[in-house]
DNA sequence: TTTGACCTATGAGTTGGTCATAGGTTTTAT
DNA sequence: ATAAAACCTATGACCAACTCATAGGTCAAA
């Protein structure tokens, strides 16, 4: 296969194999007539299985050393189980965060309903970021 | 005041200053001599203003058409509501998106308590991940 | 044989900073 | 007075994971 159809037959952008054959995660040979690279059913089998790994969250750095184990005859579950679950503490911590961010922006947005448009006073921008409550402390002001 | 100062001040890096500067969101004046900026209260009003933006997910580029507005003597609230507006629906999406992938993610977790870790064998790499049910519909096979 | 579709390598752009470099200035301590 | 520390300047590289643009080489069909 050459890049495209390689590309088409995994639902990728034909520069991703491009760039993930750079980054070391496809090892296709090489025409040397042409200098075209070619791609076979392993290297299908590889870039669906980093799609799906990107998927759930693993970077292509993690990606590269699952398959890199896998080319050493070493099972890559057991890195696999590790990532995935270091990803899903992290996927709920993001969650959590997003979901508070959340609760403040409705917060905010009612609190917005009954406040005026002001136009800027050189005190206050916008009351309505201004007055925005983040439990962020900031520091001391000096001049 | 000088860039630690305001930095300080607003408990930001330095450089976010200095990169806050040159993008043109503190508009410092400078002093001849040594060629210094010179930050006054007016710059930590819109750093504090531009840290709360951030947070509320708004961009670069959003804040300062914000800022911009409120220096043509424009109320930016309007703006302001505006994207604030579509940032919300933005974080029920990415909300929305974690959660589903958590649920698959816990699903696929439960689903690998019993599955053995196999060694590559030249037509798996690990069938914890390719047995991953994405639901993303990929394309045809060929060689 | 020419056009179009493909291939190559390389570098830039995206976002929001952070860090490193190399050099100039100011402040503090000796 | 001077030397070191702590600050300042501008510029460019770096992070992630691609995507896109450029310039040029190759190949298939009309």
């Amino acid at each position: 296969m050459k890049v495209k159809e390689l590309a088409t037959s995994a639902g990728v952008n034909p520069d991703t194999v491009r760039f993930y054959t750079r980054e070391g995660l496809l090892k296709p040979s090489r025409n040397p007539d042409n200098n075209y690279q070619h791609y076979d059913a392993e290297d299908l089998r590889r870039l669906r299985f980093a799609r799906k790994a990107r998927q759930l969250g693993f970077s292509l750095i993690e990606v590269r050393q699952i398959l890199d184990q896998a080319d050493d005859h070493h099972s890559p579950c057991p890195l696999v189980r590790d990532v995935f679950q270091q990803r899903l503490a992290e996927v709920e911590r993001e969650i959590n965060e997003l979901q508070q961010l959340h609760k403040r922006m409705k917060t905010a947005l009612a609190a917005w309903q009954n406040m005026p448009d002001g136009t800027p006073d050189g005190h206050t921008i916008c009351r309505l970021i201004e007055h925005w409550d983040d439990n962020t402390p900031d520091k001391q002001v000096e001049e």
